[in-house]
DNA sequence: TCTATATTTCGTATATTATAAAAATATGTT
DNA sequence: AACATATTTTTATAATATACGAAATATAGA
């Protein structure tokens, strides 16, 4: 039962519940989540770390990158596909959906340095 | 998106997921659910009174005692149908399926009675 | 009205989780 | 090696969750 009570925990976090419906689209990198969620990147890390204990998503490292995935959970999957149906309509996820499609870990990569260069 | 998010919220929570489960096979009387789970009273009406308040169950009095049954919500019957089956060899689940079965009001009301009178 | 009983509310203790700033780590580049 | 950069960890603080017992509330029946 502690699989699939974390499923939802993980899923009760609006943040949680965006990043694992982005990385149905594909995998990604952290700062190209960051780029999409409004939350300091300490947070999202705090985040993917969970997620990542509790074996929702695996991640890989590529060269500075790291890129998350969602693992293959036969459950998670079933219930990720039926709620990205549920909200089709939703606005926040629409967006999210869009944004994924046009960035690259390039063009993150880049906005992030610029925002360091502000402080 | 956050009756969804209540919807998983509800269901991180293991007494609320068997509370929830058990609101499946029938409408159930406070003292009945108190009698599957092994916590306190005033917890479990905690937890029935977020998951009323949320919009997943809703209660109706019926002399002394307060029935509650599952909410008419598509996507969390959609839900729960599906976790029954991923939990159908879960022995707590199975437990508490078979104890259900086999209680009534009457039976619960007397046992509280009987452990108020030990105190 | 008095009593018994089913449930809720209140007060409180404890534990977990969330957040972000700052420091640390790891990797690629020059 | 020295520097830049992507990410994680640490640290500190605030917020939320869960639990229980005791007291309060509401209803039924004598």
């Amino acid at each position: 039962m502690d699989t699939h009570l974390n499923i939802f925990k993980a899923l009760s976090d609006e943040n949680r519940l965006r990043v694992l419906l982005m990385l149905r689209q594909r995998p990604l990198c952290v700062c190209e989540m960051h780029e999409v969620l409004d939350i300091a990147l300490s947070t999202l890390s705090a985040h993917l770390k969970l997620m990542k204990n509790t074996g929702l998503i695996v991640d890989e490292k590529d060269g500075r990158w790291v890129i998350y995935r969602l693992s293959q959970n036969r459950y998670l999957h079933e219930v990720l596909m039926s709620l990205e149906k549920e909200l089709q309509l939703d606005p926040t996820i629409r967006n999210d959906r869009l944004v994924v499609s046009r960035i690259t870990r390039e063009i993150c990569a880049t906005k992030l340095k610029e925002s360091a260069r502000l402080k």
